[in-house]
DNA sequence: CATAAAAAAGACCGTTCGGTATATTAATTT
DNA sequence: AAATTAATATACCGAACGGTCTTTTTTATG
C-alpha cells in the first residue's frame, strides 16, 4: 500500500520553505543567545531543528545569516513584549515602572533563553563580528529612543520635571538594567538586578515627578 | 664555526619555563579579551607568542587553563591599576571619583585590548563556561567589595551620610559603569560612558556627602 | 667537555568545522 | 497521472580545531 505524506497548509500565504525558515530562526535563536555566535555550530542548529544540511542551507546562505535573523527575532520579541507592557499604562511614570517590572527576575527568567540578546550580542560582536554589531547597534538605538520618548512625553505633559534630559535618563536607566543583569546572571543572584530596579523605581517616583 | 645561543638569566628565581609561561599569558590575554574564549584558537596563541605547540603544551595542559590564567592576568592588571589610583587619594569621595576617572574613555582606551575582561568574560561564560564563570564571579565580588569598602569608610569617617548602604551603592556604581561601557563600546561613542561617569560624580558629590 | 635534564620544534592524530553538490523525496501544476 | 518544480536528505569536501608524541635543540650539571 502506497502512502504519501501530504501537509495541508491552512494559510496559503506561507510556503513550506517559509515555515522551515521560521522554524530554523526560532529554534536557533535561544542557542545563539545562550552559547554565543562562535560557540554555536551548524550541527547544533541541525539537532535543534531536526533538519539536515540540505534543509538549512536550502533556506539560508550561511551561518552568519541565520545568526543575524535569530538575533533580530530575539530582539523583536523583546521589543514587542516591552511595547505591550508600555501600552497598557497611561502615565509616563507608570510606563517607566512597567519597563522596570518587566526586567524583574530577568536573570533567571528571560524572554529568550540565555539572557538579554542585546547584551550578549553587543559584547560578543563589538570587536570582530561587524555583521552582528550593526544589528545590535540598531537595537540599542531603538531601545534608548523608546525610553527617551517616554521621558520626553512625561515632560511635555507636565508630569516630569522640565529640566530632565530624556536621552541622559534613558542611558542611565538602561545602563543600570544591563549592568545589573550582567551581575545578577554572573552571580546567580536575581536580587542584585531586582534591588537596582527597586532603587530606580524610587528614583523615578521621587526625582522625576514634579 | 659552531655557535650556541646562550641566554643569561639575571634573576635565577625564574626558569626559562616560567618566562615562557608568562609570555603565553601576557600575549594571549588581549586575544581572549578581544575575540572571546570560543573564537580564540590555539593557532592564534601560537602566532602571538611565536611558539609552536610543543612550547605551549609543554607549559599548559589545555586551552582552558591558558584562558583561566589569561583572565586572571587581565583582572589583576585592572585591580592593580585601580588600587594604585585609589591609594593616591585620601578621602572616600576622592577615591570614588578617582575610580570614575579611571573609567573615562575606557571604551576606546581600555587597560587590556578588547575592553573590560570582567564584562566580556561574564557574558561569555555565564551559561556554559563554568571554569571561567567562577573566576569572573570571584573578580566581581572583589571589585564590588572594594567599592563597598570605600563607601563604608566614608560613612565611618563621617564623610558620607550614615544612611547609605555601601553594598547597594557599590552595585549601583558598578552597574552604571559596566552598562555604560557596553553601550559606548557598541556605539563606538565614548561619550555615553563618560556622561554617565560625570553624572555619577555629581551624585556622589551632592548626595553622598554629609 | 660530556652527560643529563629541561624546553621547544614539528609531524601527526582524530574530530569537527562551515559549506557544497548531487540525489531523493514531496508538493504543485498541467 | 505525468511532468515539473520546490524542498530536503545525504555523501562529501578542504580547512581548522584542540591535543599528543617523538625528535631536536637548548640549558644546567658533573
Amino acid at each position: 500500500m502506497e502512502f504519501t505524506n501530504r501537509t495541508v497548509y491552512i494559510c496559503s500565504m506561507f510556503t513550506k520553505s517559509d515555515i522551515t525558515r521560521q522554524t530554523i530562526i526560532e529554534k536557533s535563536a535561544p542557542i545563539f543567545n545562550t552559547k554565543g555566535y562562535s560557540a554555536t555550530s551548524m550541527s547544533d542548529i541541525l539537532a535543534a531543528t531536526g533538519l539536515t544540511k540540505g534543509g538549512v542551507y536550502g533556506n539560508f546562505e550561511s551561518k552568519d545569516q541565520i545568526a543575524i535573523e535569530a538575533f533580530e527575532h530575539s530582539i523583536s520579541k523583546l521589543q514587542e513584549a516591552l511595547r505591550f507592557k508600555i501600552k497598557k499604562e497611561n502615565t509616563a511614570k507608570d510606563k517607566l515602572l512597567a519597563i522596570l517590572t518587566f526586567y524583574k527576575n530577568y536573570s533567571i527568567n528571560p524572554l529568550t533563553e540565555g539572557g538579554c540578546p542585546l547584551l550578549n550580542t553587543a559584547i560578543e560582536s563589538d570587536d570582530n563580528l561587524p555583521f552582528l554589531k550593526i544589528k545590535a547597534q540598531k537595537a540599542l538605538n531603538e531601545l534608548l529612543a523608546g525610553l527617551a520618548f517616554i521621558v520626553q512625553k512625561g515632560i511635555d505633559s507636565k508630569e516630569f520635571k522640565p529640566e530632565l534630559d530624556p536621552q541622559k535618563e534613558a542611558t542611565l536607566i538602561f545602563s543600570i538594567i544591563q549592568g545589573g543583569l550582567m551581575m545578577s546572571k554572573l552571580s546567580d543572584n536575581p536580587k542584585i538586578l531586582n534591588n537596582l530596579l527597586e532603587n530606580l523605581k524610587v528614583t523615578i517616583s521621587t526625582q522625576y515627578i514634579i
